[in-house]
DNA sequence: CGGTAGATTGAGAGTCCTCAAGCTCTGTGG
DNA sequence: CCACAGAGCTTGAGGACTCTCAATCTACCG
């Protein structure tokens, strides 16, 4: 039954493949993401004061804290490498996972601007992040208008990814969140670049899986194993693959966006 | 029973005591909107660089639509006066409503920038917009780094009410969502000077409050009655008043946020 | 006065939750 | 090398919360 359990010490495994380095580079020219596809290219200048701007380079380990819940305010980040999460609870302890963050994504923006909004910031598994000065943004928004057009386009591209989770907390049932969330997530990822070989490193336990979707971790646990049983998707070694995605999309009424490049600051 | 029902004719009701314009004024400087204490004041030229952007101003009435669902892009507008929503819906009709928009809010943000997200907004009263075209954008940022600065905000803010009705879709029973929308909505109004003698115009009827909440349109009924009955709130006459808003707070697990002052585009 | 929109209510059915154990795999210490 | 503890995954059972179906009722409109 070994091949049949979830998430059994995913990040070791995710570890051992993670193509990615674990460190942000020195140099912003360095930097894998921006080889990537999925990411608009930018000027010479514009990089170069992106890296004057960047604060720091910062690795966390998994299950860290990038921001706490409470403090508001503090730093930005821009992940590099690795999972995270953006997260409000309840004072009784109820956790409501509000996005799941993977490379390239903005950290910090709300924190920044809404009126001291509490919402955390957790690592799923080790991350990079470059750091920057919370007051650095006014700066940037001065000195180059197409970067500060850019961060209004992340913050409005994270706000529509919280919509999408909405939609799905509020009005779909458990079959159809599950099968929302890794068709949804699969997409993401495959933008970034991490899936090979028709998968990609999962390290989400099913823990993670129920706070996002607003279910029970008892439920979501019988709903993934449905899935499974159905053929639809696998969970091995740390790793999803989607084995009937036409299903999964069926199922979950899903989407497919026309994607642009992403801006990455 | 007539004082005990909802929404009857709340339109009607509202339109009678509504202090506003129902139009927005020529000159951004006679803007209602700007003389309210919950806006931040800008410069006189930003101003009138923003009456310049400005592309019209328009009307539209209760339950039309304002931006349809699946036409991404268009334009972008403030609303001035009345109430909206933005909502998502999936293929079968089932219906999120993502968040209610009150004057000073900004719409078209996440259509502008996110991948074609296919959100549709929706006029609850009669609202009044002013309407910018959708490539006025990288002027703005251009020109006005400072009011780009505020767009963002706007977009931060706007993500954090997402968020927030996330964790209420996600982690809330009905009895604590039911309350979380009464206080929440009624604390906006407030904010936006809609409150008058304790009670604010609420155009809303069940439905809305359902499809927001992510319950069926009877268990709201249900909710909404026991909740008047134990004396935490009244409706009537289209107006909403928060009979006992300690006990709204305490169930909803609500925290009155410090708020800054927000700016208006 | 019939027609429509919105609010109410009752009843029965389901989905989803909580409680309570097990099970597997991994890492640790003796 | 084995026992033990901890994290995470599974399963079963009973109950609670919500949903759907079906009517009824009121206010308002033409």
């Amino acid at each position: 039954m070994s091949k049949d359990t979830i998430g059994s010490s995913p990040m070791v495994t995710s570890a051992l493949i993670e193509p990615e380095p674990s460190v942000c580079p020195r140099h912003c020219v360095d930097c894998h993401l921006r080889q990537s596809d999925g990411f608009a290219p930018v000027s010479a200048s514009e990089l170069a004061f992106v890296e004057a701007l960047r604060n720091g380079r910062v690795r966390i380990k998994a299950g860290g804290e990038i921001i706490a819940e409470q403090k508001p305010g503090g730093k930005l980040f821009t992940l590099y490498a690795g999972w995270a999460f953006r997260y409000k609870s309840l004072s009784d302890g109820r956790r409501q996972i509000l996005n799941f963050l993977l490379p390239g994504d903005f950290i910090g923006l709300q924190g920044q601007f809404a009126d001291g909004a509490t919402h955390g910031v957790e690592a799923v598994t080790e991350v990079a992040l470059c750091v920057f000065a919370r007051d650095s943004l006014r700066d940037l928004f001065r000195e180059y208008p197409n970067l500060g057009y850019d961060l209004t386009w992340l913050a409005a591209r994270e706000e529509s990814l919280v919509d999408e989770n909405l939609l799905t907390a509020g009005r779909r049932n458990a079959t159809e969140r599950v099968a929302m969330l890794l068709i949804h997530l699969y997409r993401r990822a495959q933008r970034v670049g991490l899936v090979q070989d028709d998968s990609v490193a999962f390290p989400l336990n099913q823990q993670h899986i129920a706070d996002a979707l607003g279910l029970s971790l008892v439920h979501t646990n019988k709903t993934l194993r449905r899935l499974r049983k159905l053929g639809l998707h696998q969970i091995e070694d740390g790793r999803l693959r989607l084995v009937n995605p036409k299903a999964l999309v069926r199922i979950a009424d899903y989407y497919d966006r026309p994607l642009r490049r992403a801006p990455l600051i």
